[in-house]
DNA sequence: TTGTAGGCGTTATCAA
DNA sequence: TTGATAACGCCTACAA
């Protein structure tokens, strides 16, 4: 017998053992139809027997496909990237594939692309937000789901419906009896939208629209959750305006910042100001950072969840193209969806509220 | 001429381009010596030209092993798991290597080895912390790293200092001028060497040793950052206790948690009963959970860098084990070091100050 | 210093 | 229904 000692088997040492060929095992693992189910019995008691393992490496080199899905970002740190990787694992998990990651500086997108793609990847699903440019790096030969593509991109892409959770934040706060919102916008991918979705519901309610504060926001929504840098001034300046506006006689009861970052700064303005929230003043976030619910007080705000944008990601990316007549040249222009919008909920806490009474009844 | 049109170039293509054998780019790929610099040149040409990149199937086939790092986690959703990755990853690219990443339930992480291990991994970093039982799983051909082993497990392991953390905050309290601190411990892994380094440095500096509070802990650290479930009654009830002891007259101005969860608890209970922190009593915690920054007031607590462990970790992984005589058998025994323990540092933020004074100067 | 031959473990294609 | 044989792309001997 050849020497078996310290290697792991093979499928020809469950062939041997089975007493059939060594295509025979490889069919069997393949499900492929046409076994005679004795047969199938023997080569499966083989493969326990023995504790046999296919080589996922042989199989990827004549297969072309690993079965590896990659995981691309430029925010590593950021607390969303660690919940959508939940979901993304989950769902990779359900198809039988595993997760490649690789967590880079915006500069090394590219470098970092590459020895991804290096490992035969069957998809790769990208968390970078930011500037259309770096996207442009992470163009591969695998399939990509951008997650919160910029709205010009063409790719596959998974969306969290910004507009609509302004809408319905505004919304929560008109219906706790507020006159009107007031906004303060910011400038980072996607707040657009939500500016949008604020003056949206404005209008549908017939409410006045005063004009939206600019937020001055220099995109510090990518930055790492434990708040190093990005220092005030943020969302402070607009709340300290806010409040100058209100002392001067404006109605200013909610406030819907375009962040939660934007939304602490308001937070502290006010209660610098004597303003108490929510109690005179309702401020409400956008995005569900990891603190805003242990924020004094705590932040309502609303966010799509990321686990669940991390799971449709990748349900999107592994849905067979529709096999359409032509099909096969570009697999993209197959899909019946090549864009998810997912809902945006709303985490109500305690800073909003009903605005205070104007007069006793 | 063969067809070479759709597919990616190979090592052969480089070679005929070249002008040589397709050993010989085998060769400059992987730095062997003896190639006649002019040869390297014109077959670095070659692969720069064509854009060819090495088939890393292959590679794996024949070599066994994949520059493959598997992580293997319970707790995917910890923040303090997110952080890690980061280091990880961060070692991991400088040193070539690729991340592949399995989260998982308990129950299943077996199957998720399995599956990780099937891709010829090189190695592997358990993040899985809660009872000895489960690393079992984990055993694997790759040789594993455990991050923060429970002291009997034998593996190659990185530990955060719990003791020398304890000690340093039970120190700044005592050097704030409290008399003496009291403890509320816990019953997770990695508390009880907590508790001894509060003990520790009391007996040291001669100050009374009050008996430690239990503090009914139910591994509750292993839990999601937004406190979902956990619930109250954690560090509340022993702050209730803490604070009727104060009542009855007991000198209690500091109190070192076992963890921020407990803190946390600490805090509600404290402020229920009137008590104002750091005023008139200081609290700790340990941990540095993302949302001890944001309390209010912000916890003074303690951690070491989980990006500095996740380093770690692959550092000590890949540290090629030392050449002795007879190595081989068991690669493990032939390490320099099996054991890191990475120092923790003090984060003082709000949640502590000096005692109130007893008496007017 | 370079080239030739063989094999890594699997899947696909043919034939039986 | 099953078995032989040829790739897949690379690396490690050995030969030149």
């Amino acid at each position: 017998m050849p020497e078996r000692r310290g290697r792991s088997p093979v499928m020809h040492d469950v062939a041997r053992l089975a007493g059939v060929s060594h295509q025979t095992v490889s069919r069997v693992l393949n499900a492929h139809r046409g076994i005679r189910p004795e047969t199938e019995a023997r080569v499966r008691a083989a493969i326990a027997e023995l504790g046999y393992r296919r080589n996922t490496s042989a199989r990827a080199l004549v297969t072309h496909s690993s079965r590896l899905v990659g995981v691309l970002t430029t925010v590593p740190d950021h607390p969303d990237t660690a919940r959508a990787l939940v979901g993304i694992e989950r769902a990779l998990r359900a198809a039988g594939r595993t997760l490649l990651f690789a967590g880079t500086a915006p500069e090394e997108l590219a470098a970092s692309a590459e020895r991804l793609f290096g490992h035969a990847l069957e998809g790769c699903v990208a968390l970078v937000p930011g500037q259309e440019g770096e996207l442009a790096a992470v163009k591969g030969p695998p399939p990509t789901v951008v997650v919160d593509a910029p709205p010009a991109h063409a790719a596959l892409t998974v969306r969290a419906d910004q507009r609509g959770g302004a809408y319905a934040l505004t919304r929560h706060l008109l219906d706790l009896g507020h006159r009107t919102v007031h906004h303060v916008a910011g400038t980072a991918p996607g707040h657009a939208a939500r500016t949008e979705g604020w003056r949206q519901a404005l209008r549908e309610a017939g409410a006045p629209e005063p004009e939206a504060v600019a937020g001055a926001e220099t995109g510090t929504e990518t930055e790492s959750g434990t708040g190093a840098g990005s220092g005030p001034g943020t969302g402070h300046t607009a709340g300290l305006v806010l409040a100058a506006r209100r002392a001067a006689g404006e109605e200013v009861t909610a406030v819907l910042a375009a962040d939660d970052h934007i939304a602490l700064g308001l937070l502290h303005a006010f209660t610098e100001s004597g303003l108490r929230v929510p109690g005179q003043v309702s401020v409400a976030g956008f995005g569900d950072r990891p603190e805003a619910a242990h924020l004094c007080p705590a932040l309502t705000t609303a966010s799509a969840d990321p686990a669940e944008v991390g799971e449709a990601a990748v349900r999107l990316l592994l849905a067979e193209p529709e096999e359409r007549e032509g099909a096969g040249a570009n697999p993209e222009q197959d899909r019946a969806v090549t864009a998810l919008l997912l809902p945006v909920r709303l985490r109500v806490r305690r800073s909003t509220g009903p605005p205070p009474a104007r007069r006793p009844r």
